[in-house]
DNA sequence: CTTGGTGCAAACATTTTGCAGCACA
DNA sequence: TGTGCTGCAAAATGTTTGCACCAAG
């Protein structure tokens, strides 16, 4: 491919800055071991650091094609791949059964109610659940990048 | 199909008590929809109801065979759909990317914290959280069945 | 020249659907 | 007689793989 080449951190034009580690993240994994940043790779990192929240692998594909990147399927779904590997994404569910993707690093916290009758999601905050699951990692001297909490409910006092 | 009639509530032999209110409430979620509790859909709720944790859906498919119940995999899925809409068993995602599905009733609480740099996954119990759940529902109308806690974390301190 | 990466298309795994026949009210 | 249920096989999804060729060290 001839695509312009790839800066040492290459964060795209405008994504928050929280997210220019992740970069650097997946090129010091695939470098160690002894795999490739490439175009197509930091094609995909760029997109999926763009979605908001949950994404479809073909919404990955759709949003390539239309910035006029043609990356393959093939590989960006071994991409997906990698960045599991690298921590950097994990596959979800949501209410509905389609199978999604969401960032790890830097994603907020995902706390919700799931309407197991109905598959309502109901977003809720709760700022106790970040010091108590800090607390937690403390514990086994970890650090938290993320959580994510569903209660999973039905709704006797309302249909 | 010339199998025994379902009595009333038809529980299994040696199935908990917790789980028997189950039966009931399938029953009476297909007969509000005008549907039928029929022998293959029992031996499902049957099958599900052994299984221990998550499971798989082909190994209800596998589970049936082996005790001798021809029941087919399309009337399989077709009834853990159901068993979804009347919120007995919900789809969830392992370490792996598997899917699976797992009982919400009766189902025990799920903490975790996963390792997204190695994938390790630790169990952890967190007896406050059940009562931050039900307090939070309870502002809802709601009534909880189970939950998940996820922290995602790495480990700096040690690999 | 060796290792890794890509696109394409075929293969795969899992789940859904169309359809003809059956069961029971 | 109509409505729902079943099995079967085909179709539809979502994801992975085999292969031939390309690119960089």
């Amino acid at each position: 491919m001839d695509l312009e080449p790839i800066p040492e951190i290459e964060p795209g034009q405008d994504i928050p800055a929280i997210f220019e580690p992740l970069c650097a993240v997946f090129r010091r994994r695939l470098k160690s071991d002894g795999q490739k940043y490439t175009p197509e790779r930091a094609r995909v990192l760029d997109s999926v650091i763009r979605m908001e929240g949950a994404f479809e692998a073909e919404q990955l594909v759709a949003d390539l094609r239309e910035s006029g990147y043609r990356v393959s399927k093939a590989t960006i779904y071994r991409t997906i791949k990698l960045m599991q590997d690298a921590g950097i994404v994990q596959r979800v569910l949501g209410g509905d059964d389609v199978p999604r993707f969401q960032m790890i690093y830097g994603a907020k916290p995902d706390d919700t109610i799931v309407r197991v009758d109905n598959d309502e999601i109901i977003s809720i905050d709760i700022p106790e659940l970040i010091e108590l699951r800090d607390k937690i990692c403390a514990k086994y001297g970890l650090t938290p990048s993320s959580h994510r909490f569903q209660i999973f409910a039905t709704g006797e006092k309302k249909s």
